[in-house]
Order: C-alpha cells, then sequence, then structure tokens
DNA sequence: TGTTAAATCAATCAGGTTGATTTAATTTGT
DNA sequence: ACAAATTAAATCAACCTGATTGATTTAACA
C-alpha cells in the first residue's frame, strides 16, 4: 500500500464485482467471518453504523455473493432476526509455499476451506522446478471448481523463508545451489506464468496471517505468532492488522538476540525444528522422522523432552520481549509440529515464564495455535483474500 | 479510544471550533507540522485528495484559527504558491509532569512552543502535593494568555510514571510513603479540579509524542523511542501512531529481560541513570549532581564512561529486540541528559551494535532525540493536542 | 500577449445520516 | 382461544457531508 492508502478516500470508481471493498464493507466481512454469521441489527450495533448503512451494505455483499441469507432465528419477541454468513463459494484464494524441502499449492475457499492441495518434496528446491510445479498445480487445481467460480480466484499467494538461500547447510542443501534464488523476482515470474495478482509474504507471516483469519480462538486484537518450523519465526498483529514491517519482516523473532550461556547468538540457533532432527542424529535415530510424520512422533521421547525445555527457554524469552516492547493480549505458539508436541511446548513455555522477570509487565496469555501444520499454506492462500476482503 | 472509532463515520454534528476534527483535516494539520508550511497544491498533492478538497479543507482550518496564509512565493512561472502555516496561537495544550523527585506544569503552543513552565522540587512525591501544585500552577500558567487564547486551552495531558508507587528505594523515597498513589486516580481527580478534558500517559510514552510531534529529523514513521531518565523507558511509534498497548505500556524497554553475565534480571538494571547516579556516589562524589545540572555534567569522567558502555551495551539489546520484532525504520535515543553524553551515547550504542549479531535483520539507524531532558513535559502538553488536531 | 500553474466555481455523486413506517414474531387481555 | 398490543428488525424516504470532476478564473513569468 502506498501513502495514499493512508488517507480517507471515497472509492475510485462505482464498485464492480472486481473492485476491492471499501472500508466498512471489509470490516463488516472481517466482523461476519469472526462471529460465523450476524443478523444486520447486530451488525449495525457492533460498527457504530446506522440499521440503514447495514441493510445496504449487505445488500451490496449479498448481490457480489459474498455473504448468504441464513435461517431466521425466531424465539425471541419482534421480527426474526435473519442472520447472514459468508458464501463459502464466493471468492477463492490460492497458496503457493515455497519451502526448503517440499513446494505445496493450496485451493482456498472464503471461509478458508481447503478445497484441494498439491505437495511436492525434493532434497532443495530450485527455480525452474517451482515454475514447472507451480504451472502444473495451478491447471490441477482449478479443475475442481467450474467455470464461474474460476473466474473468483483473487490472487496467488506466495509464502517464502525470508531469504531462502541463507542457512542452506543448515537445512541440508548443498553449499551454492541455492544462490540462483537471489536473483529471482518470484512476482514478476509469477504474475507472468499465471495472469493474477501475486502477493508475496515471508512463510511466518502467511502462517501468522492464517491464523488471524481462521484461528485465534481467543480473539486477541493484538497477538506475537511463533510459527516453530525447521527454522523459527513469527508475525505479528497490532489491532487486528497483520504488522509488515519496513522490509516486510515483521515478527521475525529468529533473529532475536539470545544469550546461551555466555555465547551470544541469536533465538533461532535456540528454538528451530533443525536442532531436534540433530539431536535425534546425533543419538543414532533418523532425524528425518519429524518432517516426515506430520501427526505423530515415534522417536526418542528423551531427545524431544531434552528439546522441547530447551526451545521453551527461547520462546519464553520471546514473549518476553514482546509483551515488554509491545503491550500484547496473549501469544499464539504453532508448529510443524505434533498436536501433544505443541500442548506440550504451551506448557512448557509457560512454565519456563514463571522463572523470569515479569516486573512491571501485564499477565501474559500463552496459547496454541488452531491452524497448525498447514498454516503457512492456508495463509499463502489468505493472502489473496485478505488483500480483497478483510 | 473505543472500538467504534476504528470504523468510519461522517462526522457526527457539523463540527464546530470545539469539536474534534476529521480525518482529513488532522492529515492535513499533521503534513503541515511536519513540512512547517504548504501550499494548497502540495496538500493535495500529498494526500491525494482532490485540489478542490484541499481547499475547503484550509478554508475551513483557516476559519478556525489553526492555520494562517504566509507569504506567496513568486519567482516560478504560473500563479504563485500561497503557504499555510500553523497558526501559534491557535490551540494550547497544558502538560502536568508527575515525577519522582518534581513536578512541572507547561503550556504549550500549537507549535510547539513552550509558553510558560512551573517547577517544583521535593523528595518523593505526594497525592496532596500534586494537587496543589496543579491548581497553583494552572492559575498562573494561565495568565500568558488572553481571555480569548484561554478558551483554545484543549486539555491537560499528565506523564507520570509507570506505577509511581514502585522502585521506592531505588528513587530514594521512603518505603512506604508511596503507597497512596496506588489508590488515586489522577484523571478524576484532575478533570473535578480545573475542568478541563485530562490525558494521562505514561512519562516514557509523553516523551515520545513530544519527539514524534515536534522532534524526528529523519521524518520515521516507525521508531522505537528510549528515553534514559532516572528509570529507563521508551516509547513505540508506528506508522506515525504512536502504540499504546493492552495496559497503555507498550514500549517500556525497561522491562526486557537482560542477561548480564549468568544474573536474569530486566534491562531496567542495565541503562538507567539512577545506577550512574549510585556509581558516583560510590566513587565518593555527588550523585544527585546529575539531576541538578540540565545541561553539562563536571563530575568523574571515570564514572559516566563506565556507565555510558554499559548503558549502550542494555540499548544495543533493546534496538536488537525491537528490529527483530518490528523492523523499524529506526531507533531514537534521548534522555534527561546532556547534548554532549547523549552524543556519547549514541555513537557507543552504535558500536556495541557491531559487536551484535544481525543476520537477517535490516541495517540498523540510531539517532539522537531532538527534545532531550523537556520531552517529557512537552509530550504530556502535547497529548492534548494530539488528541484534537493530529 | 501567450503560457503556465494555482486556485476556485459549479455540478454531481457516494455513502453515510435520521425519522417515520412496515413487517413478523411474541405477549397480553378478555 | 383469539384479537389486540407490544416488541424488535428491517426498510423507505428525505437529506446531508465530504468528497469528486471539468470548466473557468487568477496572477505570475516568458
Amino acid at each position: 500500500m502506498n501513502k495514499e492508502s493512508a488517507f480517507h478516500l471515497p472509492s475510485q470508481k462505482a464498485p464492480t464485482l472486481l473492485d476491492s471493498r471499501s472500508a466498512n464493507e471489509r470490516d463488516i466481512l472481517t466482523l461476519i467471518r469472526q462471529r460465523s454469521s450476524l443478523p444486520k441489527a447486530e451488525i449495525a450495533q457492533l460498527t457504530g453504523l446506522s440499521a440503514q448503512s447495514a441493510t445496504v451494505i449487505i445488500k451490496k455483499l449479498e448481490a457480489d455473493g459474498l455473504v448468504r441469507r441464513l435461517k431466521p432465528i425466531k424465539g425471541g419477541v419482534g421480527q426474526p432476526k435473519v442472520p447472514f454468513g459468508l458464501n463459502e463459494s464466493g471468492a477463492f484464494g490460492i497458496g503457493l509455499k515455497v519451502g526448503r524441502r517440499s513446494f505445496d499449492m493450496t485451493l482456498l475457499d472464503l471461509k478458508g476451506n481447503v478445497r484441494a492441495t498439491l505437495h511436492e518434496k525434493f532434497a532443495y528446491p530450485t527455480v525452474s522446478n517451482l515454475l514447472t510445479f507451480a504451472k502444473r498445480a495451478f491447471n490441477v487445481l482449478i479443475k475442481n471448481l467450474d467455470a464461474d467460480q474460476q473466474r473468483l480466484i483473487r490472487g496467488l499467494g506466495v509464502a517464502m523463508p525470508f531469504e531462502i538461500w541463507s542457512w542452506a547447510e543448515e537445512a541440508g542443501a548443498p553449499k551454492n545451489e541455492l544462490e540462483e534464488w537471489r536473483e529471482f523476482n518470484p512476482q514478476a515470474a509469477l504474475e507472468d506464468l499465471l495472469s493474477l495478482p501475486v502477493f508475496i509474504k515471508n512463510d511466518a507471516g502467511a502462517a501468522c496471517s492464517a491464523e488471524m483469519s481462521f484461528g485465534n480462538p481467543q480473539n486477541y486484537s493484538s497477538f506475537l505468532y511463533i510459527f516453530v518450523g525447521t527454522f523459527l519465526g513469527g508475525g505479528l498483529v497490532l489491532n487486528n492488522q497483520l504488522v509488515n514491517g519496513k522490509t516486510g519482516n515483521a515478527g521475525a523473532i529468529g533473529s532475536l538476540p539470545f544469550y546461551n550461556g555466555s555465547t551470544q547468538s541469536q533465538l533461532i540457533t535456540q528454538s528451530s525444528l533443525y536442532l531436534l532432527e540433530r539431536k535425534l542424529n546425533d543419538a543414532g535415530h533418523n532425524g528425518q522422522h519429524i518432517y516426515e510424520s506430520p501427526s505423530h512422533w515415534s522417536c526418542d521421547t528423551r531427545s524431544i523432552e531434552d528439546w522441547l525445555s530447551e526451545t521453551a527457554r527461547g520462546l519464553a524469552f520471546a514473549t518476553q520481549c514482546a509483551m515488554s516492547l509491545l503491550d500484547l493480549d496473549g501469544v499464539i505458539i504453532d508448529g510443524a509440529i505434533p498436536d501433544d508436541v505443541k500442548n506440550a511446548l504451551v506448557a512448557h513455555t509457560q512454565s519456563a515464564m514463571e522463572t523470569l522477570d515479569m516486573r512491571g509487565l501485564a499477565q501474559v496469555h500463552i496459547s496454541e495455535g488452531l491452524v497448525g501444520r498447514k498454516a503457512q499454506s492456508i495463509g499463502s492462500a489468505n493472502l489473496a483474500l485478505q488483500a480483497n476482503y478483510y
């Protein structure tokens, strides 16, 4: 968004189906998504708009196929409420996750349902493989939609690790094979390839957007999102808005300074999954297991337990940093880890917090992310929806 | 601000002189303040508004006495530009700084000039002394304005340390004498006493608002503000807006976790002025000197040098935390310290940064605050102006 | 006298508002 | 048990604010 967006312009043209929404339309869509469904009267109340305006806006959203009239709620005195909910087939987003060990492409509907996914694994990513995969996967995915629905695809979101060419060795890639990514402009290349608007975010930021839109059960309006993947990452939401930062890197808690004993390093070397992989390999187990087994890790519990407490120490540190600087509602921890491990990680982090000096800080709420392992893929697809509707 | 303010309402009534401004009026006032003066054509350009709208809004601001037509700029081809600047006597704010060793009351005009100040020192603050001072000082200050101008006072801003009853010993106050502040509601008490709208902020947040409005020469739109006072504090600005946080405590870097060697503590015990006071006392000098001598510290340079490098280590740490979490434009360091010390502190912090592992982070810009020692007082007075006009 | 850029005029429009009215249910009274 | 009263949601109609665009005026330099 450029400078102009800070100002309060009426929309430039009569908004058609393809136009981006006015601020109030977006606010209302966001509210409906958060509460699943809302009658006009409550919308007016919650937004502070007049009942009349709520009527007019909902009428337009309904005509545009974005919301749908639901069954009236009788039982109370007065005319029954007619709730409106999102029309799941009202718009679609496609997401492309560029990972260090796999590509993912996901078709997401307006309600956040995954309509289809494709996945491709490899030892390390190359640019040409990405473009081939993108083209092929796109053509497969859109088969899930009829011609009308295909026209409702709002764009392609891309989730990509920050500086994918860095940390090559830690990620298990040959040292110089990733250099080509430095020169690659994914936005231009993919817009050209697929003729769709393309939105780029770093992987953790995309995951954060998914949690904000489809998770966040406590409804924090400001929170730090922590994603424990091969490398630690995160995102930041303030007042229900994803914070971008100067270079699009806000929330990157991996770069926080962290002192382990006396050695000065970064938090990424304290709380990342590659450390567990190493630990398992060193103990004579198969470290790859943690990437391949999404829902349960049946491996050396001793290594996992060690890793959990080290990781938790790091996350507790990050939590205190964030609370101190930002005075947040809470912190959400998620990752590419099984549910029981995630649960244990939150518990370990909470107890690690108790050893910290938290004077002057508000009570900290730490909770589990709902979206989980697929957060990056779903988040990438959500970028296009977010850009248009929320 | 409550929930409603997030929505996009037209102003509720025909705005009179007393009403708060519409978003575009505020934006334009902010622009004019930042650039000192602007002709209508440039305002239209910078805001993205049409020339016509710029004309209409400026006409209203001029009628309300907030801006003033300046001398036309000839010399270029075409009709000469007529720049508009803030009318310094168009509005006033009063600020009350509640400190641990003194009270300050300041009368500030729309341009940020201090029209008058009163100061009162003590060993430790009491509630009744505050109220007495507030009443008396207010009556003295308004003598500087004629009757018409007195009606342009837009409110009282109060800058107060967070939990003033804490840290009593470190601040040199008797242990239990500050307990009464826990029960004290400054907003209600002062609104009642002076019949003015009252705005409360913690001291560092108020200082930050002063730097944002009247300093910030690099025009960072997002920055961390660090204020080195008796106790370390700070404030945060994102997209030209002071960030508040859930409990109004965002930017409180004093509570960042800091490990000095192996002992875990908070940054406030690494980078605060009371540490220099102690250091001086321990070395047989007069520690109070640093609070009493605003423009030059003529005392043990060895102690100062030691304190500078320790403090800088802490500030470098805070800088990395902030950059990592928020990906800022820069960091501004200020404090209740002489200019040469401030300068040295920035230099020490910059060189301390070089010892840190900054991989993955954008280039960091660290600069000196312009407003300085009076930032808290000026900032407090600015709160009322900010609330109405920016 | 022509050219240029700033500023204003005039007409219009988008997106809100309020107050009166309609609608469809429950509750009450006889 | 049924009609009337009550209640709350939703809509209608008129209007207002704050923006827009396109044509015109103004005041300087060339």
